[in-house]
DNA sequence: GCAAAAGTGTTTGAGGTACACCCATGC
DNA sequence: GCATGGGTGTACCTCAAACACTTTTGC
């Protein structure tokens, strides 16, 4: 018990929510709870903000440990600090939200490796302390703030369909929008170029492959 | 120093950015310093969390302390976190934004009444610790997020003319408009309605009066 | 040959932008 | 009577939405 303060301190944690994109849906990232409280759930990855460590480098510590990426998008949500969201203590996170895309994540690699799994958004397990709540509002910042370009450039992997980045677009956005529109809205933005493949999918016309367009 | 903890923890705060608008202008209310550190330099009013108090009521009891409003707009900015932020120790602020008209304002209340002030969000005094950066981001936010229907709402006194509803849309925004274009977008929006009163305000023909329609 | 997803243009309507003059008042 | 801001309508243009058929493959 070595550090003393006159009043009493609250402690503050980084939580990432590291989004990413399987053929089409939209994925987060969870660990699996070892320990007390909420032992069993599932939760996001996060830690403890080091004393003389920023909030944003404290996060790119938490995500580089969970997936081995240190670079990329990463956004800040918000901060979340109800009196008991934790029985431990009296814990304030700040939550961060990360855009991986499939292909850079190794989160084998991980301490907690063998408890790591991708969730669809669609489909989540219980979570643990107010998780839910906090995943909620994720979804809600990312359906906001996330457009066509955003997710071409820092969610999909290397190479994609054109009807792999509308399924996205569409789980992020929560619409529905038409094949011809969408793909003209694609030309005018020059967000995204064929490679040259195709890749074949089933019993039916293989589709060309695009990359974003590295503008900047 | 009667609370210890195994590791250290840092101190956390909330910050409240108080807006209103006063004859078209958007602005601040900050307030000096009268200790170390900063000394006589302006800073947004706020203070430590209370240890089983959730961060929106430490906000909201900020804003009461220092304004004597307890209702309206108050939303939450982020949290700022660089170590060496304050001199002191380690401190986190969770900073809020609140909206509140004019003449709901009563800043004379607040304890550290003799230097509260309003400041024009364009001229703006030398400020404390990082607030100067925390004012830039909270201006990107109105910018982004607020639009016209809220500024009708949230930050316009009771009364008001449509040139003063431009004239702030204008400076939030940062754009200009077209005299006639805003008012038909005014009417397809519905969200004024004359009160019926003119107001006089110097050798010209008097502007008609109008308040926000409550529509929730 | 048939099931299954890929790919491709045109028409229409809504909303945003540009633009100029008369009105009521104080001095 | 003149300076000052208040108040009003039309034409055009851009962009989003609606909409159907042919192509290539596996089985």
């Amino acid at each position: 018990m070595a550090y003393s303060y006159e009043y009493p301190h609250p402690a503050v944690t980084v939580d990432v929510a590291v989004f990413t994109v399987d053929n089409g849906a939209l994925e987060v990232l969870l660990i699996k709870r070892g320990e007390w409280p909420h032992t069993g759930k599932w939760a996001l990855p996060g830690g403890f903000v080091e004393i003389d460590e920023s909030l944003k480098r404290a996060a790119w510590r938490e995500l580089r440990e969970e997936t081995g990426v240190h670079a990329g998008y990463l956004e800040q949500l918000g901060a979340f600090g109800h009196p008991d969201r934790d029985p431990r203590e009296r814990v304030i996170t700040v939550v961060y939200i990360a855009l991986v895309p499939l292909d850079r994540l190794r989160f084998e690699a991980g301490s907690d490796a063998a408890d790591a799994q991708l969730f669809a958004i669609s489909e989540l397990p219980e979570l643990a302390f107010d998780h839910a709540k906090i995943l909620r509002r994720a979804r809600e910042r990312l359906r906001d703030k996330l457009d066509v370009a955003d997710i071409a450039t820092q969610l999909m992997p290397a190479q994609f369909t054109l009807t792999e980045l509308q399924r996205t677009h569409e789980t992020i956005s929560g619409t529905e929008s038409d094949k011809r529109n969408f793909r003209k809205k694609l030309k005018t933005l020059e967000i995204v170029e064929p490679t040259g493949e195709n890749r074949q999918g089933g019993p039916h016309r293989p589709a060309r492959l695009y990359r974003a367009t590295r503008s900047i």
